[in-house]
DNA sequence: CGCTTCCTTGAGTAAATTCAAGACTTGTGG
DNA sequence: CCACAAGTCTTGAATTTACTCAAGGAAGCG
């Protein structure tokens, strides 16, 4: 028996002082035009391993991720399932114009989100065309993304895609590797939920996981902390690159 | 030796008399605003098989597809091939605010494009919300569709593959099926061509629709026509209902 | 400490790929 | 009009990759 999720009202921190302010969906907002999000947003904090939204849900809230890590996610009918998206600090829910969601949103770790009640976001982004602009180019960066992301499950094998995945995890992470190794990494997701995403079992994931480290590519901390000890492999690895990302 | 390929430039049609003039970026647009449109617009055709942009190209023309079918492809270096969209009439190609492109556009039938100078249609669409909104709403319509697409690679089996890709086919060129029957669809793409849109080689391609033809759901008029001839079959074997689309 | 969840590894299997050969189409030139 | 070539498609056989099934080990939580 567990306890019923509790999803927390949190107390909103000051727009100007939102660790994701320069990256989130306010980023090019002037402080007028952040004082109007500031009245209709409010902080939400979901633990970890809990739905956010259901796929079919009327969408009352947008949101921008605060903290933590949440995961799209689509099903077969049989259970077979695909992430078709990971949302990071500054990441967006919801879309102007779509009233439902066509997919499941889940909090991996605990999350804390920025929401805004979805009917006065869109009548402010009307007259806001930073903010318009900026969702614009959010979904755009959506889209080149999912692409890059159907290359990986239609053609790459289970090693390419792996570490396709670790690369994406450092770029995002912003962790640049500078000699040749990268250290502590966060791996947020379980090896399911990697499985997920990159269109394997948690099997294959696992044993190119160890694969990896055998071949001193990566090194784990514990189970969700990981360093890159050669990086130039990893790349090589990602079939991106025959070169592994060498400045020639 | 064959000739070079031949770009032509075309009379265009007026707006008014336009086949895509209801379906396309310009769908929403009044009659003034349609007159500014009119003023930049070029008409452009591609004979089969030739490139129309190629990825990291600079992005001098947007356009939107008029008649025939052009593809998105990606490549890894070593030759994989992977399809990431496939563009029919009235289908946009190019971003507001992006300036090269990231994947390759080809024409695959004879194609005739509706061609706007970049930078003169991001001057208009600033003072054309009409524009802009639709904009928005054909960047969110492919996001979700690239998001179904990436749940059939991922997840699916070939032979769902081949079901899902039908069954797009009918829904995209209207076909409504009434009686379990599909008649004369066009099959625009070779078995090459499908099979780097389902990420399958070209050999499981042609073995799947062999097996659906010799079960006796679909049936071939010429190599690029067919006709669905048990649609709720078609419907099952897409992996993404149980039973078949029936109405419950 | 004991339970549950998550992860690893091995063995056998299944699905799709690769390699290969031949058939059908379509267009071209004699 | 026919023959031939190039491109496309089909089918078979062998192989490979990743999957399934299974067991045991490690980590995290009450």
């Amino acid at each position: 028996m567990t306890a019923a999720p509790k999803i927390t009202l949190e107390t909103s921190v000051k727009c100007g002082e939102c660790p994701i302010r320069h990256r989130a969906v306010c980023a090019s907002c002037t402080s007028d035009e952040l004082g109007e999000l500031e009245k209709i947003k409010s902080y939400r904090t979901f633990p970890a391993g809990t739905p956010i939204m259901w796929r079919g849900d009327e969408l009352v809230y947008v949101a921008s991720v605060v903290r933590g890590v949440a995961t799209l996610t689509k099903a077969l009918e049989d259970g077979r399932t695909q992430m078709v998206g990971l949302l990071l600090p500054s990441d967006f829910i919801g879309r102007p114009g779509r009233t439902t969601l066509d997919f499941d949103v889940t909090a991996v770790s605990d999350v804390t989100l920025c929401c805004f009640e979805r009917r006065a976001f869109e009548e402010l982004v009307v007259h806001t065309p930073h903010v318009s602009q900026r969702l614009m180019e959010i979904a755009l960066d959506e889209l080149d993304a999912a692409r890059d992301w159907m290359l990986l499950l239609g053609r790459k094998t289970a090693r390419e895609k792996i570490a396709t995945f670790l690369d994406m995890l450092i770029r995002r992470q912003n962790m640049q590797g500078l000699d040749g190794a990268v250290l502590d990494l966060a791996l947020p997701l379980t090896r399911e939920e990697i499985a997920n995403y990159l269109g394997l079992t948690l099997e294959t994931v696992s044993r190119q996981l160890s694969q990896l480290k055998a071949q001193n590519v990566i090194r784990f901390l514990d189970r969700k902390r990981f360093e890159v000890v050669d990086l130039q492999a990893l790349h090589m690895a990602t079939g991106d690159d025959s070169d592994g990302g060498m400045i020639s």
